[in-house]
DNA sequence: CGAGTCGTTGAACGGAATCAATCGTCGTGG
DNA sequence: CCACGACGATTGATTCCGTTCAACGACTCG
C-alpha cells in the first residue's frame, strides 16, 4: 500500500513556498520552530555539527519528503536544515497543523504512521553507521537506497554529500567507490551508481 | 512539563505481563508484530545483527520506557528485543491500542509527541555514533545519560552492553574508561560512573 | 581570468579493532 | 559441596584501515 503524504494530510496548513539556493540554511539549531516543511524540488538535509565542527547528516529530504515534523511539539529546532541543491520547499504552519489534527481525528493515524516510518528509517541509518568497514557500509547504503527494479542510485547533490551521509571522509568514499568499480561490483556515471548484483558475493 | 507515559495512555490495552531472564529474547526480527511493550523492571534493548554478526544496539528501554511502538503500523518487528537484565514487561495489544486511539482522539497528540521525542533521541544517538574519537564519544554519551544533579550514570546491565550502545569494541571502552579515570575526569564504582565536571576542559 | 570547490589519487600517521592472556565470579551438575 | 565451564572485566601487543595531509586537474561562477 502507498502512504498518505504529509502534503495530502495538511494542505490546508500550507502557508507559503520558499526558494533556497544551494548551501542556504532554511533554519538553524535553536531557531523558534514555527513550521514543518516538505521538499517540492531539490534536496534539503538535516545536519548537526559536533564540537570539532564535523557535520553529521541526520536525514536528507527529497521531493515529496517532509521534514522537521519532530519539532511539532518542540519550541526550537534541534538541528540545521541546509539545501544541498537549489530547492523549493512548502511551509506548513505548526499551529494550523495541530488544529487540523484536532479537527480531523482520522488524520492522526496517518501522521503516527509517518512518524513510525521515520523511526524505522533512522534505525536503518544507525545500523549503517555502525558498520565499521567502509566497503560494507557503502554497499549496505547503496542497496538500501537503490531503486529495486533498476538497482541504480541517483546522486542528488554532490558525491561529498553522500560521503557525509555515510559518515566517511570523502577521500575514503572516492577511493572505495573506485575499488568497487574496478572489482565490477558497481558501474558509475556522473550522476548514478548502478549495483551489479551478480558481482556481489 | 512532564509527559504522559505510554502506560497512562493505553492501560486499557494492557493484556498481560511477561518475565524475562537475562539474555532472553522477547521477540525477534521478522516475528509478527502483535504487541507494544513497556518495561516495568530491568532493561530491554532493541538490537539488529549485521551480516558479520555484529550487534547494533538501537535503543535500551528502562523502567517506564515503552518500545516497539514503531511496529504499530508494521506487520513484523524489524529488530530483536533482548533482556539485558532479568526483566518484566507489560504487553499492550496493537489492535486495542489502535481502537483506543480511534475512540479517544485526545490521546493521539500524546502518542505523536512521544514519537517525536523518540525521533529526537535517535538523532542524538546518531550524532554520538558519528564522533570518531572513542574518548569524545564516551564523554558525550556520559554527559547525555548522566543525571544532571549528581552527574552520575548508573550502569544497568553489563559494561559490555554500554560499549555496544556506543558501537565500540569493549576492550576499547574499558581502556578509555581507565584512562579517563586516571586523568581524574570520571570516578567509577562497580555500578556507577560519576563525571567530574571541573576536570573537563 | 582567478578563486573556490569538486573529484581524484598518493603517502604517512594514528587510533581503534583484533588477538590473546589472566583473573574473578557465578551457576550448574555430578 | 566442590570442580568445572562460561562469561565479564581488564590489560598487553600487534595489525589494519580509515583519516589526514598534500597535490593536481577540471569546472563553475563571478
Amino acid at each position: 500500500m502507498s502512504h498518505q503524504s504529509f502534503d495530502e494530510l495538511f494542505v490546508t496548513a500550507r502557508t507559503d513556498l520558499k526558494s533556497l539556493v544551494q548551501g542556504e540554511y532554511l533554519f538553524q539549531k535553536g531557531d523558534a520552530a514555527t513550521h514543518v516543511y516538505t521538499v517540492l524540488d531539490g534536496s534539503v538535509r538535516l545536519v548537526r555539527y559536533s564540537l570539532e565542527g564535523r557535520a553529521v547528516s541526520m536525514y536528507t529530504a527529497r521531493p515529496g519528503d517532509s521534514f522537521a515534523e519532530a519539532s511539532l511539539f518542540s519550541p526550537n529546532y534541534h538541528c540545521d536544515a541546509e539545501a544541498i541543491l537549489p530547492s523549493t520547499v512548502a511551509c506548513y504552519d505548526k499551529e494550523i497543523i495541530l488544529a487540523v489534527l484536532h479537527d480531523h481525528p482520522e488524520k492522526n493515524a496517518a501522521l503516527i504512521a509517518l512518524l513510525c516510518r521515520q523511526v524505522r528509517s533512522l534505525r536503518a541509518l544507525l545500523e549503517i553507521h555502525s558498520i565499521r568497514s567502509a566497503r560494507d557500509r557503502i554497499l549496505h547504503y547503496l542497496l538500501l537506497k537503490a531503486d529495486p527494479s533498476t538497482m541504480t542510485v541517483k546522486i542528488s547533490g554532490t558525491v561529498k554529500d553522500i560521503a557525509q551521509d555515510l559518515a566517511l571522509a570523502h577521500e575514503t568514499f572516492y577511493r572505495t567507490l573506485a575499488q568497487l568499480e574496478k572489482e565490477g561490483k558497481i558501474q558509475r556515471t556522473s550522476s548514478t551508481i548502478k549495483i551489479i548484483k551478480s558481482a556481489l558475493i
